[in-house]
DNA sequence: CGGTTTTCCGTACAGTGCACGGAAAGAAGG
DNA sequence: CCTTCTTTCCGTGCACTGTACGGAAAACCG
């Protein structure tokens, strides 16, 4: 039950062609490849050269597997140099969340079905705490701007994921095509021109509705707290 | 099993036993009870007494039958009395997108993966830029603007959800607990007071995030659009 | 009545996650 | 050397999935 596996014990043990490491790693590649849903752990065990049932000598469950690759693509991040102003950080950090979910397209998928408890995303999320703290913020206006923060980022990009997956499948597939334009046409008259469903530039906008974030909680913070 | 259906009962000879309507009630209702991974074709056609093969006279996939259920819900928010303040009206309407996704927690999951192009789901998105454009916005900052309320209530709701599911379930489960209980203890030391995690002011919190959002689209406006 | 079309659905197939139990490769003790 | 024990590996099997196919019954049309 709760013998760790961390528990350090000179038993037998003999040199193994698997690790846990190196099934999260064929997961992530995997899942890069095939999609969210294209994960099977036949196929994992194949990629691997292995039986599919040797996997669960490393692993619980399929979900667990799942739970790994999600946290490992965070560790992508880089760690902040030096302490620079609160604004630009979190700017920084917050762009480097979504480029991951970007090389990794199945994340916001996951993230909507299981926390983010693993050790990199928790990392990341207690760097924006303290990073909202020096700036002055504290109790649950804390709490609110950091959930905000994430919560807007991991929105914005998977609605931004699926429309670029959608114009990806929609390439090769006439009939979605169509039918796709068609709900568009019929149901976005008269915003069409100047708010264009995708009009394709996501980068402006994911930073202008960050930058409207950021400005909220700029003016909730005591007047001395402009930098950290 | 199939006792054969040609004798008596004629109650099951009338024309359309079957509907799409039909389809997508029982749909959602299925979702509800058994969660986004709990539907499966059979099951949907055992709760409709009907064969498994009969629902694809009226669906062309599974997928469909998600497309379906997911705008199904969002018929069930208010539509706007009459025009108000803009802000009110979007704190309105949003809270009621938050209290759809609680009685459908599958929701979240299921917009993580793909496009809200159903006729309720556009309609929602079209009183925002309706709303917004009525403000003052226009252009890029009116997308972005619209983009990012959105984002924001998605993004929350799915972690919102994920966190008092997995409540749900350690209270059943104490391994699952003491794990989750270790990594929290574990990751959050030095803001665990003020900020903790799962404090469980949901709403309280929503609101935050949202006022701070709704302060920093505030501050585009021209100054004159301060009602509608 | 016959023919056509519409609704229903049983069967079958390729795929899934994973429980179970066994093989085999070493290490330890004799 | 042999035996025993631990650890890795994995083949088989089971319950379940989505859905292609083709057939049967019933309703409609002439």
């Amino acid at each position: 039950m709760p013998e760790s596996i961390w528990f350090r014990d000179d038993a037998r043990r003999r040199r193994p062609r698997l690790s846990r490491e190196r099934i999260v790693e064929a997961a992530v590649a995997l899942l890069d490849a095939e999609g969210a849903n294209g994960l099977s752990m036949r196929a994992l065990a194949a990629r691997l050269q292995a039986g599919t049932m040797s996997l669960y000598e490393y692993v619980q469950s399929k979900e667990d597997v799942l739970d790994l690759a999600l946290d490992e693509v965070f560790r992508e991040i880089d760690e902040p140099r030096e302490p620079g102003p609160w604004r630009d950080f979190l700017i920084s950090q917050l762009t480097q969340s979504r480029a991951v979910m970007h090389r990794h397209p199945w994340v916001p998928a996951l993230t909507a079905t299981r926390p983010l408890l693993g050790p990199n995303a928790q990392a990341r999320s207690r760097l924006f705490y303290g990073a909202l703290t020096d700036a002055g913020l504290t109790g649950p206006e804390l709490t609110a701007a950091v959930g905000t923060l994430s919560s807007y980022v991991n929105g914005y990009v998977a609605s931004e994921n699926i429309w670029w997956e959608r114009m990806r499948t929609s390439e090769a597939d006439a009939e979605i095509r169509a039918k796709v334009d068609g709900h568009l046409r019929e149901n976005s008259t008269e915003y069409a021109d100047q708010a264009q469903v995708g009009n394709g530039d996501f980068d402006g906008q994911f930073l202008m509705g960050l930058d409207l974030i950021l400005d909220g909680i700029a003016s909730r913070l005591p007047e001395t707290g402009l930098r950290t």
